[in-house]
DNA sequence: AGCCTGTTCGT
DNA sequence: CGAACAGGC
């Protein structure tokens, strides 16, 4: 069994594949230059040699010994398995499909350096509720709505969605012994494991708590940062400590095993679950996610701003609008960022400094547990009005109002920004010149309206090449100015 | 899962 | 003068 971002005994299409097929080996490559290069943040790492660490545990008592190695990039991999493959005289190899180009490019290059040593090596779909490519329009196409997609996602659940499958049996004895030594070598932060402990059992103890007490008011308290009302459990799916389909089982067996209706709470959940799963059907269907294209090609002619004092300003939520900021610092504290934030902070780089969204696809990236490239790319996409079924560009959130909204009484932000915690409810979303100066306050580094205004303009002048294809795109660009 | 502005109707 | 609604971006 190879193991990827799929880090866990239950419920694992290919580990039961490979038990059942006898006795059962695993292997993880570590690969700290790849992830550097996919800008894994410090946190995921730190995180991911934790909860390999707790696999390898969960493996022993299976009597699964796995072997840890560690190469520096993906196209190292095939070699090194096609190695441990005649040294372990392993028969066949199992795996679970990933969906980004690296990472399904790696998975063909085994099956091929395999082929050749008469190994077979079998992919399994575990990441989504369905495979991706199994959702359809009525014509064969790929849906780029997220309604439509929901629709029919939840049609075919039924009978295109498999069951969960239990932990695999324990083996009689061990083949050889694991060897996990290469961790060791990965520097790893403190930090991180006491902000999100690992280990299987951690991410099943929080989905619990999380369908026992949150899950009824998920509906109403969802949008709000301070309420903590979140599952917080991305940073396990992610890692595949714990698969979206666990997840769909555990939220309608708090709803009579029901998934089209009943507890508004449940439906609410599932949902999010649904949107994971339409950003991963889309990144398979295109690739080119992985590539930093847009989904609407048109906005990369954008002129979008380079200004990096601006970029910088708001990396360290210094930008002087008090909902941005916290939420910027929470990201820093936690590697993690509420989703109502996200849009918020997206919506402003993206928006109020016409910074290229992909900066900000970045950024996040090195910063988040829970960096996922198909949901990081969709969330970034909606907010910059660069994707498919995306925030049209107009729909515009006025960060103030979304401090008034979602942080009524400025609890989130006093978490995050001690400095402001003396204000009054009403004036902490907006502090006026005199009270940021008595508070050291940076003054907002941006006229919301003038940026609107002008971003609008800009998109607009887009639309205009769009209606008008006579029109040579370089003329239409070059009026706009 | 938007926000602003203007209008109309009621108090 | 506020709620409710419509329309535009
Ligand atoms: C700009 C931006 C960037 C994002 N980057 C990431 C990312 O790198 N990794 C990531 O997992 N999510 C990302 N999201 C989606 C979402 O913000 C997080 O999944 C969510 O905040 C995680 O918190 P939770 O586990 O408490 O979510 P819950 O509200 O408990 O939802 C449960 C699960 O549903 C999924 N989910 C929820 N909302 C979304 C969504 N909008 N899109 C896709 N999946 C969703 C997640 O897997 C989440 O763990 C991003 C959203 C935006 C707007």
């Amino acid at each position: 069994m190879w193991f990827r971002s799929d880090l866990r005994v239950y419920d694992n299409p290919a580990l039961m594949a490979a038990r059942n097929q006898g006795t059962t080996c695993a292997i993880y490559f570590a690969t700290p230059e790849q992830w550097r290069e996919h800008d894994w943040s410090e946190g995921k790492i730190s995180l991911v040699v934790a909860q390999v660490e707790a696999l390898s545990r969960e493996l022993a008592k299976l009597n699964i010994p796995l072997t840890v190695l560690r190469v520096e990039r993906f196209a190292d991999i095939p070699e090194r398995l096609a190695c441990w493959v005649r040294e372990c005289s392993v028969t066949q190899v199992f795996f679970n499909y990933e969906y980004e180009i690296n990472e399904s490019a790696c998975a063909d290059a085994v099956t091929a350096m395999l082929h050749g040593e008469s190994v077979p090596a079998w992919g399994y779909h575990d990441q989504c509720i369905i495979p991706p490519g199994q959702i359809r329009t009525r014509t064969g196409g790929v849906f780029k709505v997220f309604t439509a997609f929901k629709k029919v996602f939840l049609e075919q659940f039924p009978t295109r969605s498999r069951g969960i499958f239990n932990r695999p049996e324990m083996q009689h004895a061990k083949p050889f012994k694991g060897n996990s030594d290469a961790l060791s070598e990965i520097p790893v932060e403190r930090r991180w494991r006491s902000l999100w402990p690992m280990g299987e059992n951690e991410a099943h103890d929080r989905l619990n708590r999380f369908i026992e007490h949150k899950i009824n008011g998920y509906r109403d308290d969802r949008d709000v940062p301070s309420l903590d009302s979140t599952s917080a459990l991305s940073p396990y799916l992610t890692l595949g400590c714990l698969s979206t389909t666990q997840c769909m089982h555990a939220a309608m067996s708090a709803n009579y095993g029901r998934y089209q209706d009943g507890n508004p709470g449940v439906l609410t959940w599932i949902n999010e679950l649904i949107w994971r799963e339409f950003y991963r059907h889309l990144m398979f269907a295109f690739p080119d996610i992985c590539r930093y294209r847009p989904f609407k090609p048109e906005t990369d002619l954008l002129p979008w701003s380079r200004d990096e004092a601006l970029f910088s300003a708001w990396k360290t939520g210094q930008t002087g609008f008090p909902i941005v900021d916290a939420a910027m610092r929470q990201l820093l504290h936690l590697g993690w960022m509420h989703n109502r934030l996200r849009m918020v902070t997206a919506m402003f780089l993206t928006k109020d400094l016409f910074i290229d969204w992909r900066w900000g696809e970045r950024y996040f990236m090195q910063m988040l547990v829970d960096g996922d490239l198909a949901s990081n790319n969709g969330g970034w996409q909606w907010s910059a009005s660069t994707g498919v079924d995306a925030a049209p560009y107009f729909r515009v959130f006025n960060p103030v109002r979304q401090s008034e909204r979602f942080d009524p009484k400025g609890v989130f932000i006093r978490r995050y920004l001690p400095e402001l915690a003396a204000l009054d409810d009403r004036s902490i979303h907006q502090p006026s010149a005199a009270q940021a100066r008595a508070c050291g306050y940076p003054l907002p580094i941006v006229d919301h309206r003038l940026a609107v205004d002008s971003v609008k303009a800009h998109f607009k002048a887009l639309s205009l090449i769009d209606d008008d294809k006579a029109m040579p795109t370089v003329n239409a660009l070059s009026v706009m100015g």
